[in-house]
DNA sequence: TTTCTCTTATAAATTTATTTTATCACACCT
DNA sequence: AGGTGTGATAAAATAAATTTATAAGAGAAA
């Protein structure tokens, strides 16, 4: 079995055409005939039905195992020539959410620049569901993530750093104002201000929303914390958002939720476990572990 | 990137000499050095130091690095072989645990001699843990496994079927027999008949234990649980079983824990995600579901 | 130090594998 | 029937891996 023939076929079932795979890959149509019929003489069996009523392809059965393999083997063949790539430079590809990015990295940043770490990353800044599929597929290295449930992904080594809660936060105008906490089910006739789905608060809001059985109004969304914050400030709407992100200079008021079953804002450091980690990233982790983690000893080592 | 270069280099790895690896190849041992050298040049990297004093080699970080990608693609390779292979019969490999096997899987037995997926069952009793290694390195096809914890193992898929209480057992003419039920740690004098290690019954009891903060002594281990029950019955100690291997006929008396937090014996339908299931095996799934599942809809899809 | 042994590297020859070129065969369409 | 698109085949050419034979280096032993 050869990586190269693998690649042939699994192209080959995606292009459903001999000749464009052959032209995909700068070769002879008749390379590809015989990479397949390799394939097919090593495990003995027929793996796709070609010509049938043409312009198509057909699977067979062992086609479709054998398929499934190759794909992880060609995904796994990339993320090897990413990371040997990758150890060739210092520079570490760092993901980080906008939230965290602006409220909760920052009080390791200053450490992280005492000892010329902060030079050596290179930020992505995007959504947490984004940055974990960059991690899986090998285009960051190492990223901070926001998560409701604890990050149990295939093959990634995750951190809990902190456990943050939600909130509602309104206007010091708001009719909600004077209040300390308040259940969520009494919101039901509230207007949001909400975040775009790029964040985890939608997801952590619609929970709530069906625990509660209510369906409050969101009458807008946005991407943008400080422009939420302000619409709230000026009692547009009001707002749901983790206590991370909320500070003292922002003239808002913060209500703590009552109910009893609550989502939780998560703050992970996460990686994937085959990348091997160089003494800049080990540095690196151990560092955003001691300043910004209560919760040092609970690694969560998932995987093999 | 070739695979068989790779299983070289990881051979190389293990046996730390060329020589060695040559011969375990059959091939002459400039075959390796030059698989070596085709590796180092993809990659533009060293892999390894040798001669070094001799008798070892030494892994750089690429080496390392390679290595970690080089084992998970050998892995994949070896299963694609399996599950190709095992295409080809309509035999199922079937793991099922002993106490599964007695006392769980025959409800569903008939119904599947019914539709003749019985005979096609080549059936392995061994302890779960063992089972889920097999699973996992594609020895077995299906099976159950019984655990304390959901099974969140990467690649697996794993169906809740049932989740059963642990009960305290006792003889008919032990001084507890009289009690409906009793807390755990009511048990720190007792002495009890375990079951081995190969049982999850041991880890179960360990986190009662634990959360008891008891240690209650265990005068003899036992794999066979007709074994158990009859040492039971002759009131030479108690035991600790989930209510999926009670029966009434046992003739002896079973009490429930009233502890709040305590361990469930979870039983789980599990298979390889990367395996095709063949008509035959996705039969046997649905039937085994639908006897033996009363959380049929609840699915545990992990992984990608 | 010299010699022997164990180990890996190198170079040329050989063998094996893969690809290309050229052509054929087949199905479908008009 | 003839044209077109597509995959298969065979022989030739090319590319790649392996073997054979030998060298080079490091320890160990005389």
């Amino acid at each position: 079995m050869k990586i190269r023939d693998l690649t042939y076929f699994s192209k080959l079932v995606s292009l459903k055409n001999f000749t464009a795979v052959a032209d995909y890959f700068s070769v002879s149509q008749p390379a590809i005939t015989m990479a397949i019929k390799r394939l097919e003489d090593e495990f003995n069996t027929v793996l796709l039905h070609r010509d049938q009523s043409h312009q198509s392809i057909l699977l067979t059965p062992s086609g479709q195992q054998l398929l499934k393999h190759a794909n992880r083997i060609i995904d796994e063949a990339a993320l090897t020539n990413l990371d040997m790539a990758s150890l060739k430079t210092e520079q570490i590809r760092f993901g980080l959410p906008p939230i965290i990015g602006n409220y909760f990295f920052p009080k390791a940043a200053s450490q992280l620049a005492k000892t010329n770490l902060l030079d050596q990353l290179l930020v992505t800044e995007a959504g947490s569901s984004e940055l974990l599929a960059a991690l899986e597929n090998g285009k960051l290295d190492i990223a901070l993530l926001g998560s409701t449930h604890s990050l149990n992904n295939d093959g990634l080594s995750a951190t809990l750093l902190a456990k943050h809660h939600f909130k509602i936060i309104v206007s010091p105008r708001s009719h909600l104002a004077s209040l300390k906490k308040i259940a969520f089910q009494d919101l039901h006739n509230e207007k949001f201000i909400m975040q775009t789905e790029d964040f985890v608060h939608p997801t952590a809001f619609g929970a709530l929303n069906k625990i509660s059985c209510i369906d409050p109004q969101i009458i807008y969304k946005t991407g943008d914390i400080a422009l939420l914050k302000s619409m709230i400030h000026e009692n547009i709407g009001i707002g749901f958002l983790t206590e991370t992100a909320i500070t003292p200079q922002d003239d808002i008021i913060s209500l703590d939720l009552t109910d009893s079953f609550q989502p939780e804002f998560l703050i992970s450091l996460v990686f994937r476990q085959s990348q091997l980690l160089s003494q800049t990233k080990q540095n690196l982790i151990h560092q955003l572990t001691q300043s910004l983690g209560s919760y040092s000893s609970n690694t969560n080592q998932l995987g093999k």
